[in-house]
DNA sequence: ATATACTTGACAAAAATAGTCAGCTTTGTT
DNA sequence: AACAAAGCTGACTATTTTTGTCAAGTATAT
């Protein structure tokens, strides 16, 4: 029960975008330093999302990546759904596949993970990027008020 | 998003176990028939969830395995905690590694995978064996009702 | 004794993940 | 027109995880 770092990479990346909103076009460098994800590999995770409509490209000098609809419409699940494919915890429940199942009538463990599926997908597309924004700026004063506890794992964790 | 055979295979077995429930152990050999899985890996898998104590091991010659609950009492969340690990979506979430991530303060991701897997816990710990149990029954009666249609992919679907 | 059945650890094939790389296309600037 | 910045695309590879298999145990009812 892993996020791939595809979804991750990709709600980081976004996330980024979305601070960069009304500023104009990012760049994949950008993004890629800001957030020390490989700058090929996040190429590939853009361009997904760009094809899926989530983010939209410009081209040549002082382009790069911009949101395609405002922070607040754009939610973890369209991300997550667009990079790890649809929110099917079973091979058996993807859509299109799912009439096929010769068993799905006498199938004791459909109806579970339909329903923990369902519930996933609330969850994600419960949280908008406009959600994230208010909730740095949230985080952003309580680091100021704290004192700073820079531990030694650089690097290491990555959500 | 998918969960491992591990995680099915293993609420499938129990769910047989469950099945069997007050008429003594059923052996590893028989849950694998009945569900089409490995003896082999079946074997690991019970283990795995003996060593839990959510099953029963009885040794020797009519021995087999027996629920340590009642069926009202083991949830879905159990087994898939028990076969999958801890229900963490990014590995810097796993408990125990939790506080060593050197920028927890600063992670908007952090609460966004947090609350989503709280979501999956819910809905997984909300469905217990006995719920299958009796969702089994009336399934089994739509089946007697409607006309069978046995479809083509034998063997190829598995919740 | 012995057959039945769970226990344990080592191993291996296959699939998925996580990138890397090289060359291409588009487009603003000079 | 030429150039450079930036995204586009597909092929390729290394690593890790998954999904098992296998073999040699140990316990126990009859
Ligand atoms: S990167 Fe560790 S908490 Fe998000
Ligand atoms: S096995 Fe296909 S629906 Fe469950």
């Amino acid at each position: 029960m892993k996020l791939s770092t595809k979804g991750k990479y990709g709600v980081r990346a976004v996330y980024e975008i979305a601070r960069h909103f009304g500023r104009g076009p990012i760049t994949i460098k950008e993004i890629a330093d800001r957030q020390g994800i490989s700058f090929s590999y996040l190429e590939q995770i853009l361009h997904k999302l760009g094809k899926a409509g989530l983010i939209e490209s410009v081209r040549g000098p002082a382009g790069g990546y911009l949101l395609a609809r405002k922070p607040a419409e754009l939610t973890i699940g369209d991300i997550v759904r667009t990079l790890e494919g649809p929110i099917a915890l079973s091979h058996c429940l993807e859509p299109g596949e799912a009439g096929d199942c010769y068993q799905a009538d006498d199938c004791v463990a459909r109806m579970v993970w339909t329903k923990v599926g369902a519930k996933i997908e609330e969850a994600l597309d419960s949280i908008s990027f406009e959600d994230l924004l208010t909730q740095q700026q949230v985080q952003q004063k309580e680091i100021i008020l704290k004192p700073k506890k820079k531990a030694a794992l650089a690097g290491k964790g990555v959500c």
